[in-house]
DNA sequence: CCAGACGTTGTT
DNA sequence: GTCTGG
DNA sequence: CCAGACGTTGTT
DNA sequence: GTCTGG
């Protein structure tokens, strides 16, 4: 699945890179990003617009939006039934701008994070999907889930699953796709090519949400030898 | 008909 | 054990 | 996702 | 809002 990740590349290069031409914020590097937090993501409101919004779906029909539990992964396999997605698969899908993903690989009991990227580095995005709901004040607030597929080969020996990394040629297809032809937009939910891939142990530092610091993606010091090499 | 759920992950 | 907060 | 709280009463 | 269970 995917409850952390992070965009260390600058404002400038999303924009760039998701060829936005409407900004409503300025992105910053981040380094840890958790559940519940708002979150930069691209929605295509007839040109490409770049917005906040919360990390964790609520449904438009929840009554009681604050004591719902947000939904922060919606599976491939199921999204276009579940009545929790089902709409907003039709009408309201996103790109999610990210660099890296945090996985916790279960080793001998202990939990391990890895840190896992394209190669070098290279900004990519989730598939997302977003909705809206009006809180007391009678405000919009836009909520997004991240997509998840089984793990390809490469991720499999961490993790069971992973999330949706769109291939640049398909994210135009995920933006635009029109509500009556979900089938295109289902068949970018792919497992991303293992030779792309690439992942290292961090530090456990990452495990708290309040950590947001560069040491986060750092690699996890290696251990001592006795006799190096 | 009305009431109540509506989700994912990991772990057991 | 389970829920809430980040 | 993980970390951290999880309660009441009365007094300040 | 819409589906499932009773």
């Amino acid at each position: 699945m995917c409850g952390r990740y992070t965009i260390v590349h600058t404002h400038k290069e999303l924009i760039a890179r998701f060829r936005v031409t409407k900004a409503l914020i300025e992105s910053r590097a981040r380094f840890n990003i958790a559940p519940t937090q708002k979150v930069p993501v691209v929605i295509y409101e007839s040109q490409r617009v770049l917005e906040e919004v919360s990390w964790g779906l609520i449904p438009s029909w929840s009554k009681e939006p604050d004591k719902f539990k947000p939904l922060i992964n919606a599976r491939a396999e199921t999204l276009a039934e579940k009545p929790s997605f089902r709409s907003a698969f039709k009408k309201r899908r996103c790109l999610i701008p990210a660099d890296g993903f945090f996985e916790w690989q279960t080793k001998a009991g202990k939990k391990i994070p890895v840190r896992i990227t394209l190669k070098e580095g290279t900004l990519f995005s989730f598939a997302g999907l977003y909705e809206d709901r009006k809180d007391p004040a009678g405000e919009t607030l836009r909520t997004c889930t991240i997509i998840t597929v089984p793990a390809n080969e490469k991720i499999a020996p961490i993790h069971e699953r992973m999330p949706a990394i769109l291939r640049p040629e398909d994210e135009e297809i995920w933006l635009a796709t029109k509500p009556e032809e979900t089938e295109k937009a289902f068949g970018c939910l792919k497992s991303y090519p293992d030779d792309q891939i690439e992942y290292y142990e961090v530090s456990s530092l990452v495990n708290s949400a309040r950590v947001d610091t560069e040491e986060c993606i750092a690699p996890a010091a290696k251990q001592l030898r006795l006799l190096p090499e």
